[in-house]
RNA sequence: GCGGCAUUGGCGGAAUUGGUAGACGCGCCAGACUUAGGAUCUGGUUCCGAGAGGAGUGAAAGUUCGAGUCUUUUAUGCCGCACCA
């Protein structure tokens, strides 16, 4: 080469890196300018429409982001581009749900605090999402476990405590409006003590402590709600969890089932999250019945929804823990009682569930059949909830297919109820058909005689009619460290709430992080933890004098505590008067836009919205439910990546298999799947080099290549050597090594390309794999983006270009409005490429261009908005209206079909009349090719859209 | 068992109101440039068939001039709930 050629060489290659798509520096670039320039602040006081989207944020555990984690976060962001870039006031903050068992677990095993820990990872967390460009408004970040925000924890807890659910108007109340009726109305209530008092108060408050029969779990320390554990086992850890009865605080959810129900019909979440939360609620009209017991006063109640079937009943089945087994079981049958219920009381959910053998026994009392007259046994059986209904049923075994077992098992009597029933091998369990063996019901139908039997008994005064919920109260005590402290303390062993003036309770530091010798929670660790009603201090707890220092509440609160009104304090984060002003509230009013998993469908999403429709309840919020729309994104899954290694004949482990060949009869059945990380594996092509260090036991690994050879000393000469991987759709997970992380993503293709691919790989809603092969044609194509910026032309922008434009403002104002982010990618492609064939390098075009894309690949067009000569920021342009103008064809095509199979197409003027188009097709020279010697039948002309012609 | 969602080329997926199924991307094939290619560019790529043509959206039936799209039945997969009276 000589050394003029040497120069050429050197400025082309100077010049090709000056001008290529420089990601990783547009990106840095741009992120500290939106910083310095505080670009996505948000004020609560504008002109313009409001809206707020908003993100479940995230628990900051240790492993950081996956590249899972951003879909949501990347649509989200989209939608608010587009919103600001409408004209809206967009609210579209980020924070951490800090509290958490993890943190608390890793504390134990290594002593390491769990805030020291916590804010570590926040911190990684942001670095990772500032990576991405995401137009947060750091500035109103929120962290559940920093006392600012805990404070409003910890106060509406307060509110709760002193707050009753008033029946008459359905509504959260002041607890004094309550102690004041009762003042007035009430003559026994003066005569009680203060401790009986405090007793009667806690039956109506909204935060109460009860007795409750709790999901235990030993291994973790701590009492589990119901969605946090799956199948007997702790959802986090997987431990055994066992049934206990335990004094806790719980939060009266439950009266709140029917506004929830209700609630549901006015928002706008999928049919399915809606539908799960109806499941979940579990509302069922029917009937409460008594049923007097044979020889004794009392009666006992039941709930049923079939009162129809009362003819049917042959036994009564009480629940083990129904309160009145001990009331009716006769002395005869009391051994064999109790030694049930002992044999129900040990064994654990896990097994009830897991083993479904009927089992019961008989208590040696009977009731009486309210309109029979009949006398009928109770039984005691586990197949019975304790906790639903009243905790004892009327069985109807002809009509009912647990009762059916229930009664071959024990040979009770079984009568037919429904005209046709053949129950000799199972019950009738559909609600049709017509009444027999049910005195004045027969001949009606099942329909008419629930109902003509709930008149008779509403008028009967045996029962009244009654709707049910499934909704149960949420158990809102953890025995644990890190979370929320509540604002409790205890004078004569009841709960009084600290002033909310000495909010919030701040976190105790303890040393040790496990329960206390005693078993008392780990707060019990703490000495600073005794409350002085007199100075209003936390003071040491040795101090305890019962007069008038006292002990503060040793649970924490649970983990949907913070998540459950963390998006109003977004709206006015640093108000220290309120969890949220008023006026910031009545601005922003609620979330437009919610995104994330459906996994929070029964926990989060409904105690936040029973916690928001308590604060609307007491007037400190404006909207009963917290998010009007709400989308959920699919997950992203693993796609793993295999290496196959010989261990047939003569095998030294350290030979590998490449895919194609495994199946050929030389290696079939004598080759082991072993997992290879995925981050060495490009287009399921192994990097030799990198597997050959990842792992010392792979340092000498020899191939047998895609092409049967296994020579690889240069590739260059020999051709191309590859040794390709399998794969498989899996968990993403450390251990099958498929984890992606975003920021080797952002490295090697940069957040624009990261954002576009996360869209393009499928609908938002649906899972999907993360499968890196389609990255490149993604990075390709901003690259090509880029390189149309390369210069920038003025002039008239010409028809093709306008229409190339026009189509795809159209397409992706459309594509946001309706949540389609991965049909948009293929648009903008589509019109890269368009424009790249017309050459075009206008400035009209362009810059509307770089608005177009901003809310998918912010940085990219930012420097883009720039370089066409704008020194504002580009999410403070417009949005570009679709002039329909531009978009309008001079000819219009007609696919011709005969008997619905597509011929050929016609070219005809644009609103060429209909029999026009039937003339011209006609007349065309295939149709008599295609018609052949059949006749026409008719001719469908759509305008606009196609020709049928019908033969025969 | 109940409820919800899905099923389209080798792969991810598109088809927005019932109107040319397979857009766009990956992969693959061929070619150009190149010392080289995990770079770039051009063309091709649903299947069967040399071709004309035929078949085709998990399966079966139906409505319709016309069905991936609507209806019914059914299979498979995923998610949620579950002795809920």
């Amino acid at each position: 080469m000589s050394p003029q050629e040497t120069v050429f060489r050197l400025l082309t290659l100077y010049f090709i890196i000056f001008m290529e798509y420089n990601f990783s520096e547009i990106e840095r670039r741009w992120q500290e300018a939106w910083a310095k320039g505080a670009v996505y602040k948000v004020d609560n006081v504008s002109e313009k429409p409001h809206f707020y989207v908003l993100d479940m944020f995230p628990y900051p555990s240790g492993a950081g982001l996956h590249v899972g984690h951003p879909l949501g976060y990347i649509a989200s962001d989209i939608y608010s581009r587009y919103k600001r870039l409408r004209g809206f006031n967009v609210l579209h903050p980020m924070g951490f749900d800090s509290y958490g068992l993890p943190a608390e677990q890793y504390a134990i095993q290594t002593g390491q605090h769990p805030e020291k820990t916590t804010m570590e990872n926040i911190a990684h967390y942001i670095e990772q999402l500032r990576k991405i460009g995401f137009c947060y408004d750091w500035n109103r970040e929120v962290r559940t476990c920093d006392p600012d925000f805990y404070r409003w924890t910890q106060w509406a807890f307060s509110r709760m405590f002193n707050s009753y659910f008033d029946p008459k108007t359905q509504k959260a109340q002041p607890i004094a409006k309550l102690i004041a009726e009762w003042e007035q109305n009430d003559p026994t209530w003066p005569k009680l003590s203060e401790r009986e008092q405090q007793e009667r108060l806690m039956h109506h408050r909204i935060a109460y402590l009860a007795d409750q029969k709790v999901n235990w779990c030993p291994a973790l320390g701590t009492v589990l709600a119901n969605d946090e554990v799956s199948e007997g086992l702790s959802v986090r850890g997987g431990h055994p969890v066992e049934q206990r009865v335990m004094r806790q605080w719980c939060l009266r959810v439950s009266v709140y089932a029917p506004r929830l129900l209700e609630g549901l019909d006015r928002i706008d979440w999928t049919e399915s999250l809606k539908e799960t939360q109806r499941n979940w609620i579990g509302r069922s009209e029917g009937a409460e019945m008594q049923f007097r017991i044979k020889g004794r006063d009392d009666a006992f109640t039941i709930f049923t929804t079939r009162a129809d079937t009362v003819f049917g009943v042959t036994f009564m089945v009480l629940a083990p823990e129904s309160e009145y087994v001990q009331q009716i079981v006769t002395p005869e049958h009391k051994e064999e009682v109790d030694a049930y219920l002992n044999r129900c009381k040990h064994r654990t959910e896990r097994e009830r569930i897991a083993d479904r053998k009927v089992t019961g026994v008989f208590s040696g009392s009977y009731a009486i059949n309210p309109l029979t007259q009949a006398e009928i046994p109770i039984w005691i059986s586990d197949y019975v909830l304790a906790g639903y209904g009243t905790g004892a049923i009327m069985a109807v075994p002809a009509h009912d297919s647990r009762d059916y077992a229930f009664a071959r098992h024990f040979s009770l009597p079984i009568i037919p109820l429904i005209e046709g029933a053949d129950v000799s091998e199972a019950s009738f369990d559909a609600k049709e058909g017509k009444m027999i063996n049910s005195g004045f019901l027969n001949g009606m139908e099942v329909k008419d005689a629930i109902q003509a039997m709930k008149e008779y008994i509403t008028n009967t005064g045996i029962g009244r009619v009654k709707v049910n919920y499934r909704l149960r109260d949420a158990i809102f005590s953890r025995q644990r460290y890190w979370g929320e402290p509540f604002p409790i303390y205890y004078k004569n062993g009841m709960p009084y709430t600290l002033p909310d003036e000495c909010l919030p309770l701040l976190l105790p530091e303890v040393t040790n992080f496990k329960p206390t010798e005693t078993g008392e929670p780990p707060l019990g660790n703490a000495p600073m933890w005794a409350w002085d009603e007199q100075n209003r201090k936390v003071v040491d707890k040795k101090l305890i004098d019962e007069q008038t220092i006292f002990p503060l509440e040793l649970c924490t609160m649970p983990g949907f505590a913070g998540s459950s009104a963390y998006y109003l304090r977004y709206m006015d984060p640093h108000n220290e008067e309120a969890l949220v002003g008023h006026e910031a509230n009545d601005y922003w009013r609620q979330v437009d836009l919610y995104l994330g998993g459906s996994e929070h469908a029964t926990g989060h999403l409904i105690y936040s919205r029973f916690w928001n429709k308590f604060l609307y309840d007491l007037g400190y919020v404006c909207e009963d439910e917290p998010f009007k729309k709400l989308i959920n994104q699919g997950m992203i899954q693993g796609r793993s990546n295999f290496v196959y290694r010989y261990i047939g004949e003569g095998a030294t482990g350290n030979l590998y298999i490449s895919y194609n060949l495994i199946d050929n009869p030389e290696y079939k059945d004598k080759v082991q799947p072993i997992h290879v990380n995925v981050n060495i594996v490009h287009n399921d092509v192994l990097d030799i080099d990198a597997f050959r260090k990842w792992m010392p036991e792979f340092r000498n690994a020899e191939f047998v290549f895609a092409d049967g050879t296994s020579y690889d000393d240069n590739p260059y000469l020999a051709g191309p050597k590859q040794y390709i991987c399998g794969w498989a759709i899996e968990k993403m997970s450390k251990s099958m090594f498929n984890v992606v992380n975003p920021d080797d993503v952002i490295a090697q293709f940069g957040a624009d390309t990261l954002r576009l691919y996360e869209m393009f790989l499928g609908p938002l809603e649906m899972s999907k794999p993360w499968d890196t092969n389609g990255i490149d044609g993604v990075h390709r194509f901003l690259k090509k983006f880029w390189n149309m910026y390369e210069t920038i032309e003025d002039g008239e922008p010409t028809p093709e270009e306008l229409k190339s434009l026009h189509k795809l403002i159209k397409k992706l104002t459309w594509d946001i409005e309706n949540f389609s982010f991965n049909t948009s990618i293929p648009a903008l492609m589509i019109a890269q490429n368009e424009l790249y064939t017309l050459k075009c390098h206008k400035r009209a075009i362009l810059e509307q261009l770089a608005i177009l894309i901003a809310p998918y690949a912010p940085h990219i067009a930012e420097e883009a908005w720039h370089r066409c000569g704008h020194d504002t920021y580009v999410v403070d342009a417009e949005w570009p209206e679709c002039n329909e103008a531009y978009l309008v064809e001079s000819v219009q095509k007609y696919p011709v079909q005969f008997n619905g199979k597509v011929r050929f197409t016609l070219e005809c003027p644009k609103d060429t009349p209909k029999e026009e188009v039937e003339k011209l097709v006609l007349a065309h020279e295939d149709t008599k090719r295609y018609l052949g010697d059949m006749q026409i039948r008719k001719v469908i002309v759509v305008p606009g859209r196609i020709v049928n012609i019908v033969m025969g």
